[in-house]
RNA sequence: CCGGGUGUAGCGGAGCUGGUACCGCGCGUGGUUUGGGACCACGAGAUCGCACGUUCGAAUCGUGUCACUCGGACCA
């Protein structure tokens, strides 16, 4: 073995440099690829089918609660996303426009969606009459498009693949409760699949939706100890109903306004995951999300019987379900151990002549490296009870860190201190004013990442200004 | 968008007091290997991000532009 070569896919430690660590981690576990334009990258093979993965189980959970897929285009006539004053506030400096058609200009101008909430409503203006049409569950899984000054994999993509709903209610006890049930629906899916715990929280006004009421999200701890939105979900009450002219017939004759919701999650929950999770010799996946669950290594592969065995372990834990790769290319075994690391299947197993004899293989779990050597008789359970072990594992590993670097402040001296020594999320009391916000942003850096839906009472008064205090807010630094 | 850095073969780098390019890894073929990124031999591959300019001559100097990157501003 030959000592101190170069590794050529080398990654940068995550504590000398977390942004490097992170990009050498987005190209060298192969999830993306750059293109010559700013800000739209390629998702690979491997970091796609990640995102197919996220995608078939949050679908199956909008379809359990009685949603439906739709698609509407992706261009936008400028007088239709001018609308609703607060939404075109918000989105019109990230917008990219097409002007023409072929060689000749557009009478108007049609925008890339940024997001749809204006299709969805002149859409409902046409479909939503009676009460009996609501209420209206709709989804739609798609890419939208920002034009964002920066860009980074994953986390800011002018074009990001994501899925939002847009629902249609009678009453807004009904829509808020959908807005609820959303959130929910995204914590359940980032704690229980994706490995990653989750604050409940609502935004405040100053950090809601351009157009929402009410902002609902779910906030992440990084590795880093920055923060990273998971999923909104906002209620707009009936303030597009009227910008676009949507009424129905209620159950007593008369005109009303619905009332909207609209919730997301994106690609980029991805780069959350690869930062919750990850480590210095690469990607960490969440089993349920596994491109490759069990990656089968055959050691000594050129020896009589090896392969076959191989082969035939192979097709039992594909047989059972599992997703499985076994890798018998001609690099060396070490090599295929370092290169699955680097792409976080989260179990290795190694079966070679030795083991044979012993009716035994060798699992390596990605999250700790700890090894095992297992029976090949019930290997299809000891397996699955090793996926749920790793799960468990990484979500108390990120409870910790999420646990161990949230802590209260009684004043923005302390936020400014602690944020300046240990970073993380700082607690405290707030007035609701947003000079407080803005102060707390100027002087300590953070801004308010939610106002907790589980609150607790730090203390009576606000910690920028003193005065009388209801709330506790989260701040801290996000991506 | 503002300020700093970078751009040479698939990747990482050297060359940058001007004379059309070098190294390691990777890649191809053959052989020997195989329980933590194996080894030997031979071989293929880049008009130096792009454009314009200075010059007899530009990877090298100048201007512009695009992309990446680090801060900052902005960012459902």
């Amino acid at each position: 073995m030959a000592e101190n070569k170069k590794q050529v896919e080398q990654i940068t430690d995550m504590e000398q440099d977390f942004a490097k660590w992170f990009t050498d981690v987005c190209k060298k576990a192969e999830l993306i690829d750059y293109t010559s334009v700013k800000g739209l990258f390629i998702m690979r093979p491997y970091g796609y089918a990640v995102w197919e993965n996220m995608q078939h189980i949050l679908d199956t959970e909008f379809k359990k609660t009685g949603h439906e897929n739709v698609y509407l285009p992706m261009l936008i006539p400028e007088s239709l996303l001018q609308k609703e004053k607060d939404h075109v506030q918000g989105f019109a400096p990230e917008c990219a426009w097409v002007t023409h058609g072929g060689t000749d200009e557009l009478e108007e101008r049609l925008c890339i969606r940024p997001t749809s909430e204006t299709l969805f409503c002149e859409h409902y203006h046409n479909i939503i009459h009676s009460y009996r049409d609501l209420p209206k569950l709709y989804n739609q899984w798609c890419s939208v498009l920002r034009w964002e000054k920066t860009s980074r994999p994953f986390l800011r993509h002018r074009e990001f693949l994501w899925q939002e709903g847009h629902t249609m209610h009678a009453t807004a006890e009904e829509a808020i409760a959908e807005t609820e049930r959303m959130l929910n629906v995204y914590a359940d899916f980032c704690e229980n699949v994706l490995a990653m715990p989750v604050t409940r929280g609502l935004k405040t006004d100053k950090e809601k939706f351009a157009g929402a009421e009410r902002t609902y999200c779910v906030e992440c701890m990084m590795h880093d100890k920055k923060a990273l939105q998971g999923g909104t979900s906002h209620y707009f009450g009936d303030g597009f109903a009227k910008a676009f002219d949507i009424t129905f017939t209620d159950k007593d004759n008369k005109q009303a306004y619905p009332h909207q919701t609209s919730w997301g999650v994106s690609t980029r929950l991805i780069g959350g995951i690869i930062m919750t999770h990850g480590d210095n010799n690469g990607l960490v996946l969440p089993p349920r999300i596994a491109p490759i669950q069990v990656v089968v290594i055959p050691v000594a592969q050129h020896k009589d019987g090896v392969l076959d065995a191989n082969r035939a372990v192979f097709a039992r834990l594909q047989e059972a379900g599992l997703r499985v790769k076994m890798d018998d290319s001609d690099n060396s075994p070490g090599w295929k151990f370092a290169e699955y690391e680097m792409k976080g299947v989260p179990i290795r197993l190694e079966l070679g002549p030795k083991d044979i004899e012993n009716n035994q293989c060798v699992l390596v779990r990605r999250d700790s490296g700890e090894k095992s050597f297992v029976s090949l008789d019930g290997l299809e359970d000891t397996i699955k009870t090793l996926l749920d072990s790793i799960h468990d594992g990484l979500y108390a590993k990120a409870k910790k860190n999420l646990d161990d670097n949230t802590y209260a402040c009684a004043t923005l001296e302390e936020v400014k201190e602690k944020m300046a020594t240990r970073g993380g999320f700082a607690k405290t009391m707030w007035c609701g004013d947003e000079a407080c916000e803005i102060r707390m942003k100027e002087e300590a850096g953070v801004s308010s990442r939610c106002i907790p839906l589980h609150q607790e009472h730090l203390g009576d008064v606000c910690a920028v200004c003193g005065k009388p205090a209801t709330k506790m807010v989260d701040w801290g630094v996000a991506y």
